[in-house]
DNA sequence: TGATAGTAAGTAAGTAATTACTATCTTACA
DNA sequence: TGTAAGATAGTAATTACTTACTTACTATCA
């Protein structure tokens, strides 16, 4: 419940900082994503910006930590919530498309920040999200095999990787059609191969 | 062989450009690519690169044509030498990923024109390529269920975003190295993986 | 309670640096 | 010698960030 008054506090205005990005990335390049786009998109002036961020990068900083904290408790929940490896690999899967299809500037952001030449907070921040993610995989894999639920024969870094580039595959086909829904209709189609990659036969 | 001259022709200068532009992109972002380090990159100054290209978009432009006309001619040729539709698969996946590992900064370009918010020449060619290459990946698995090689129950525009994806997932792994042998080391593995979801079972 | 001083939040108008691009002059080769 | 290629030194526009000033909320105290 905002109250509509002029002046917003600290930790309001970072947040709807964030939030400007994350809109700001569903339709623009990254590297277009300027504090002035930031602030026109706030309705605020660019110089207000540097009230509650030092620098430009510890916005992105912001994103990063906003985008890590979000996705790995909606993922974490949802593989709770499964009673099997496979069954909470498809969770997580869901509820990764589900994430991106509601924030299609988050991939870009993470993708524009691991793209970086040298080495900043913001594209640390990227990596570790992705190397945590990544090990949530490893576990869940390593247990479906252990279950009989999984082919022992698999791979499961090459699985991982593969789960991971999936996801990135759907994204492409989205920003190919410029239609975010696309990536929720073809996801389970997708997820189908990938279990018929991964899963045991019968 | 090229003498040891000073100045050098038209032709050379243009190709000489887009190989600058790629070889940058193997190691920046894209969007830092500016007209200058291009320049500097060829040992000539700023200014020249506009005696050969009028604007910048213009070059981005020739590397998109570079690019569309090496990748589907490797890929052709690798295709055309194997004997079933999976084993062309195979090929043109691994030709593929050589051609990543030779120009890391490909899919990098690749990624970024797509990213673009507006229409330009060159994200309409990214997108062509895309879809021509896309094409024949359908054409391929299609035949692959006819002859009974690959399971006629998968969704095949599924598989074929699979199988860039695929791809992108190895590439995003290199990127989180920053190394770029990995590729080329990881992909048998993935790729098995994407044969198990596509084949058919004995 | 109600005036008021202090402060956080915001504005407006700057800065230097960098960008793509250009005008003018110079060099090298055929 | 004429011309294409390149060098030098610009341009206006845009960038992240700053400075000086103003507004709005809040805690304090008579």
């Amino acid at each position: 419940m905002t109250t509509h008054t002029k002046h917003m506090s600290a930790d309001e205005r970072r947040t709807a900082t964030v939030e400007a990005v994350v809109e700001l990335a569903a339709r623009h390049n990254p590297s277009e994503i300027t504090t002035t786009a930031i602030a026109r998109q706030m309705g605020v002036t660019q110089g207000a910006l540097f009230k509650h961020f030092p620098t430009k990068e510890a916005i992105l900083e912001a994103v990063m930590g906003w985008v890590a904290e979000r996705l790995l408790a909606r993922v974490d929940q949802a593989a709770a919530a499964a009673t099997s490896p496979l069954l909470a690999l498809e969770a997580i899967f869901m509820t990764h498309v589900d994430f991106v299809a509601e924030h299609p500037g988050v991939p870009r952001v993470m993708f524009g920040e691991l793209q970086r030449a040298r080495m900043s907070a913001p594209k640390r921040m990227a990596q570790a999200l992705i190397r945590r993610y990544g090990e949530r995989l490893h576990r869940l894999i390593e247990a479906g095999k252990a279950s009989g639920e999984l082919s022992s024969s698999i791979d499961t870094a090459a699985a991982v990787t593969l789960f991971v580039g999936t996801i990135q595959g759907l994204v492409m086909q989205t920003m190919l059609a410029g239609d975010v829904r696309r990536i929720r209709n073809e996801a389970p189609g997708v997820f189908a191969l990938y279990r018929r990659a991964i899963g045991s036969r019968p």
